[in-house]
DNA sequence: ACCTGAACACCGTTCAAGT
DNA sequence: ACCTGAACACCGTTCAAGT
């Protein structure tokens, strides 16, 4: 009458997921795949998650926080004025991008309402992000220039782990360059200077 | 004697196939539905193409003409002013986008090599975009400025696609002021002012 | 030259049965 | 309470056989 003990968890089969997602794309994260790898068969792991796209997101969730904690290393280490602030973020973001490139992907992926990292995640990731802009140019703007931000370095790292950058040129400049037109951008948006709008 | 007649075409199946692709994402776009959408046995499909990579590949590059066009469209009908062009374009680029956004995502999805549009068709979606960007910017910085702005744009509308403006706020108002802030930085990094940088 | 049915190894998911 | 084998409807792809 001894209930079955369990023989995995939670977090083993989200490990096991996010390595799989790191070495072949999500197409290689089958439940069958993570099953030998957490040492189940299939139809277990639907007593952990209802079903793949759950999983995805909760893979996805993980990657969250540690962008989360990532971001607090940066801003820990770093200069001490706004402008070094984002620059340490951007590169932060940049670092994990380009490290774990299909990680990162995930967090904008979109594949299903479920397959999204938490709200809770999201938040703790986007913080630092907005304190940074906060600081740059104030709360009322804050949350608009920290999209700013955000889409953009999203936006660039994704293209460039997808290889769209084919035209030859320095990217990591490009990278830099938009980073300091974001920040010169922003400051006069708040400074006297009005910026000029259509 | 008489070889069997064509009864599709490359054309026929990459128009199904966009089709699926945005009424179901990605993943409904089997090659079984794909074969009845156009009236074939799926195993027809791999006279007119490879495999299934190949043929989203056909798809993303058909994405990427009409986005030129979208363009060429944009810039014809725009102001005069190369600020003008640069407001035009990233209106068009997001408009297409929330339009027809899992097309949109294709052109920068990366799931493989071969399903990523030809170097032809992204050439001629880039041509806009870079030649505005030599208008404000000058030959010499005109590729990293169109870097900085495509990535701007398709960081911003690939988030507001998948939902991740979830903090409120005016979010039409947040792109608006990354391409004013994007042009400020981008025109006087051009100017006599130095663009700080790190 | 293109189309077809049959077959292969896979996939996510359900369910009744075990402990 | 979790695990299991068997089964379901699907998937991409190959191949020999048709016209």
């Amino acid at each position: 009458m001894s209930p079955a003990r369990a023989r995995t968890s939670r977090g083993d089969i989200v490990a096991a997921a996010r390595d799989m997602l790191e070495d072949g794309g999500l197409e290689a994260v089958s439940m069958a795949g993570v099953a030998v790898r957490v040492g189940v068969r299939p139809p277990s792991l639907y007593k952990h998650f209802r079903d793949r796209n759950e999983l995805i997101g909760a893979v996805a969730t993980d990657v969250a926080l540690e962008l989360g904690r990532t971001f607090e290393d940066a801003v820990a280490r770093c200069g001490p004025s706004p402008a070094d602030r984002v620059r340490a973020l951007a590169t932060a973001y940049r670092g994990m991008a380009l490290a774990r490139p299909r990680a990162t992907a995930l967090l904008f992926a979109a594949i299903s309402p479920d397959a999204t990292p938490s709200a809770e995640s999201q938040a703790a990731a986007a913080r630092p992000i907005l304190a940074a802009a906060d600081a740059i140019v104030g709360p009322a703007q804050a949350l608009a220039a920290a999209r700013v931000l955000t889409a953009f370095a999203h936006g660039f790292t994704s293209m460039e782990a997808a290889g769209a950058f084919r035209f030859g040129g320095d990217v990591e400049e490009a990278y830099l360059l938009g980073v300091a037109v974001l920040l010169a951008g922003l400051e006069r948006a708040t400074s006297g200077d009005e910026v000029s709008r259509p």
